[in-house]
DNA sequence: ATTGACAGAGAACACATGTTCTGATATTAT
DNA sequence: ATAATATCAGAACATGTGTTCTCTGTCAAT
């Protein structure tokens, strides 16, 4: 799709759109926006409308009143409600999330498409303890985590140790017979192991860590 | 807030109306609502909304078409774009954001707002180099801050040091005569400086890891 | 200079939409 | 039971709001 260039009034109206449902959440009138952009007409507001709406920039449905939608040419910025899961502890395997269409976990941590790309199979964890100090990951961080039973080389990934029976968060590289792990933090060494004694839990996509202590990552709790 | 008890009306008239937000983007007006919920009289529907209102479930924009905000007792989750000013170099200060109230950087990180709090005079910065390292603070690292000229004992914060020329992410400890600014890792020794030889620049307020190596966070870009 | 495409201004129209009034019915308290 | 209050229905009203029409000005191509 080609984009298609924008006028200076375009772009005008289309940052005032953004802001306005920013600070409204609802979407603002034909002469809302001709105030804003010192535009007297409604109809050369109206006109501009349906060239945004060309380029994708928008999507407006007819005959509604405040209609608009930001389009996927402008930002789009989906809420991608992501479960918390649980707490990685030094010596407890990590939980999944159930498969249940309709998960409803108790609480959620929220972020925006653009920040974690595909949602699916997404999950978090709370770090807990300094097991994870090695990855340089702090205890009380989350660490969010797309679901998957295999990584490339080079991913930080979610590990599961069957004789340690622990889960770690290491880069990992398949070498020819074995599995190196190394830690995030240059000082530590790699470990070697079996390629039967991991269990791929999936890959880390995102570290997340709240650093005011006197207010904790607040989450929505039912 | 005491939390109001709802009837049935009033719980189907929200339910309508946050799952009418999610499919439209914008909000129903008081006809549509009265559709759905099989209520025929406007101003039934119009009694109930002043109801929600009460009860902190909605707010309303009075003489505003479509004028209906989720309130604080639905579930709330405001956007909340945070400038990217700047990447924190080894040796060279942090440029902090202008204060021009028509603010559109060229880069926003959106977070959501269960998440960073009150979002006045945040803005993040994206860390470059191993120089923040004592910090636990990786190369690629996206620290988000609040900007202040003091902090608390125990903060972590971003200090310009005045002979060293460089801004670091220490923890900050005011001692007797001396400031103690203790690295995040563990294994790394404080140092102690001079008051008058920092600058505190904000209190670090979160720190976002994007871990996938083949896609980078994806900024809003102009 | 002439044309044609594009962008804009202003006015008018039709209808969408929030508001308000009157009165009826249900629910609750005393 | 009776009064008080809450909820509802219907209608009417004023204004908000998208749409459309005509006319004007700008700019590039011929």
């Amino acid at each position: 799709m080609l984009q298609k260039k924008l006028t200076l009034r375009q772009t005008k109206i289309l940052e005032f759109i953004d802001n306005f449902i920013r600070q409204n959440s609802y979407p603002p009138t034909i002469r809302e926006i001709g105030r804003a952009c010192k535009i007297s007409s409604t109809s050369v507001v109206n006109y501009n409308l349906n060239k945004l709406e060309e380029g994708q920039y928008i999507s407006r449905s007819m005959r509604v009143s405040r209609g608009i939608q930001l389009g996927k040419n402008a930002t789009a910025n989906n809420i991608v409600p992501i479960p918390l899961i649980g707490r990685i502890f030094a010596s407890e395997p990590v939980a999944y999330p159930q498969a249940s269409t309709s998960y409803a976990p108790d609480e959620t941590i929220n972020l925006t498409q653009d920040i974690i790309g595909n949602p699916d199979g997404l999950f978090a964890l709370e770090v807990r303890g300094d097991s994870m100090i090695d990855a340089m990951i702090n205890n009380g961080d989350y660490v969010i985590i797309k679901q998957q039973s295999s990584v490339n080389n080079g991913d930080l990934a979610a590990i599961w140790l069957v004789d340690n029976e622990e889960t770690t968060l290491k880069y990992f590289y398949k070498e020819k017979s074995t599995v190196r792990l190394q830690p995030a933090n240059p000082t530590m060494d790699a470990i070697y192991v079996d390629p039967l004694n991991v269990r791929i839990q999936g890959k880390v996509i995102l570290i997340l860590r709240t650093t005011d202590s006197t207010r904790s990552l607040s989450i929505k709790e039912d």
